[in-house]
DNA sequence: CGGGATCCTTGGGGATACTG
DNA sequence: CAGTATCCCCAAGGATCCCG
């Protein structure tokens, strides 16, 4: 049972079809991001998980991670140049979210 | 621990997030479909699913289910007004996935 | 602070069989 | 053709403990 590879919408889901990975990739394509800061704004992501989806998105090279190599540890989070490419559809996917949500309410 | 609901990316995948929602509904979005179509182009998920995730999308208003009431049976699956505001959406998943698959074809 | 290693749990996806 | 009804399974998500 092949799967259709090459079908474009699977890619896209393959890259950013996590649970929480287009919330973390909407946060950061605002803005850098420490993992104590990620953690403390998706305090609902159990720790483990939202580093596994941080290194998940490393590896499909739309995230990278700044170590600054200090005392204490800092290190940031940020899209890579062709992450940018993303933020359009961020955008969308957050934009249709929020009428989605008033059309609810009503 | 809260999900923090009305998050506006929560909001969409909610709707679109399932394995193959995306798949279906970007098909859906260009024309409507016989259940028999659908089972044909995208043969690899299996009828149980394909049917749970149809009526799951029905529940969320964005796709309606026509029944022609006709022997043989004759049912077609279409988006609603309100899931054609998701094309834009679509196709954006659509477009970065096809610039993905180049990407990494070189 | 920013992790790795381990183990557990669950529900979404799937196979199979049957029906009007 | 267009479904329903069961049962099953495993990968993704999660909890916990430990470390430099």
């Amino acid at each position: 049972m092949e799967d259709q590879a090459g079908c474009p919408v699977k890619a896209t889901v393959g890259v950013i079809g996590g649970k929480w990975k287009t919330g973390i990739l909407y946060r950061l394509a605002r803005k850098s991001y420490r993992l104590s800061e990620l953690k403390r704004e998706m305090s609902w992501i159990s720790e483990t998980v939202l580093i596994r989806q941080l290194r998940e998105l490393q590896a499909e090279g739309v995230v990278e991670r700044i170590d600054h190599r200090q005392r204490p540890p800092k290190v940031e989070y940020a899209l890579t140049d062709y992450g940018q490419s993303l933020a359009p559809l961020l955008d969308a996917i957050a934009a249709w979210g929020q009428s989605h949500l008033s059309h609810k309410a009503g």
